[in-house]
DNA sequence: GTCTATAACCGGATAGAC
DNA sequence: GTCTATCCGGTTATAGAC
């Protein structure tokens, strides 16, 4: 997966229309094949456009896929959204918000895999060693802010600041395992969830702990200068 | 990158002669123009075979990329044997051979991002929650375990168990770290390694303390369940 | 049986006419 | 905004040479 030029914008009502059809016909054929039979070729006909058609409304291959990715984010945010209102504990919460990631993405495991190639490549807006930059990513790490933010967990402010993003290459690290996750209805990934969040919630206990205090200093700082890494090329 | 086939055997002495020449052209031509710029019909046309030819003895151009990695693998295992004889505290040895791992990756640093984008793929033999059935990998782990082996520190056996794949973990990270690093020389990946080194034998204390046992042996579970995953599919 | 070559296929991407 | 024609490069088929 590239860099990804823009795609062109849309601007009739027509033209709309069209890119929706697109994008749409691209994730019924995508979820029913798999990435690599979904050719642009078997797209644009199914959807009944042409070839060069549909590369008018979407500049690559990769668009379409980020296009995807755009889609099951916003469910995502959105069902998490709801969920983190009825709970309180921060274990409690980031158990939710992590399953509910899960669920989202059940329905592409076939095809997930080459979406998180991804993340390797530099100019991916799932790079995680990336500046915020990326609306994506801002916007996905926003979600663990949120769940942060309104616990009432006695952490300390140096690592609550921290937290969001920890969570979130937390987060990258479960859909990871979960690509490789074969086992029936991916059980084996739920069942890694659920002991994480367990440990994850002790460790944070653990970190926040007055004596922990020098190694947790050395570690946030690291973690900061990891995160506002300068990937400009 | 996809699971490679394998790739012809080479019978001859002639045949072997000829792989070779056609590795290292493409080798030689990665190195001056990257991934992409570096076709088949070049490296071919380079090497003075034909095309059917160099698809003869790699199957893929993956094949030819998964050679690479072999080649500086084998370089770099040589290398950190070497230093590992003249440190003895775990730190400086795990400094050297992390440091002396992106030294030899240096002169490959335009199109490493291809090589790691492989991580993702359930099928690579780079693939973390694999069981350890690919040689490549097993081999790279065995280095840690060397490592690992031969210090004395004073380190609880559950985890000096599951320390070299730890390492090995974290030196994949470090990894994907320096494929985004661009600042020059790459110096911000080798601040890195120095900080994070320090940061790791530090834990590797703490989480030695007996007080930390109940929390040490829930993790290093979730380790070794981690990595025994079955990926078969 | 191992090598080597030529020709073709396929799919992502682009150019340019309408 | 839409199309057709074309390029380009990974990959395969296959046939002849050692």
């Amino acid at each position: 997966m590239k860099s990804g030029k823009k795609s062109a914008g849309t601007k009739t009502a027509k033209g709309e229309q069209t890119k929706a059809l697109i994008l749409s016909t691209a994730l019924e054929l995508l979820q029913e094949r798999g990435y690599e039979a979904t050719t642009m070729r078997a797209i644009a006909a199914k959807a009944g456009v042409s070839l060069g058609n549909a590369y008018h409304y979407f500049s690559s291959k990769d668009q379409l896929i980020q296009a995807f990715y755009h889609r099951t984010h916003s469910d995502h945010v959105r069902v998490s959204l709801t969920a983190l209102q009825k709970e309180s504990s921060l274990k409690a919460r980031l158990l939710s918000v992590i399953r509910l990631k899960i669920d989202t993405l059940e329905p592409y495991h076939e095809f997930a895999g080459v979406l998180f190639q991804t993340a390797a490549d530099p100019h991916s807006p799932l790079n995680p060693f990336a500046l915020d930059s990326a609306p994506v990513r801002r916007e996905s790490i926003k979600l663990f802010e949120d769940l942060v933010a309104e616990t009432k967990a006695r952490i300390p402010s140096d690592l609550r600041a921290e937290l969001p993003y920890l969570l979130w290459l937390y987060h990258m690290g479960i859909i990871l395992f979960w690509i490789h996750d074969s086992s029936p209805k991916q059980a084996r990934t739920y069942r890694l969830i659920d002991q994480t969040v367990d440990l994850l919630d002790k460790l944070i206990s653990l970190a926040s702990n007055p004596f922990m205090r020098p190694v947790r200093k050395r570690a946030l700082k690291l973690v900061a200068e990891l995160k506002n890494f300068e990937t400009a090329v």
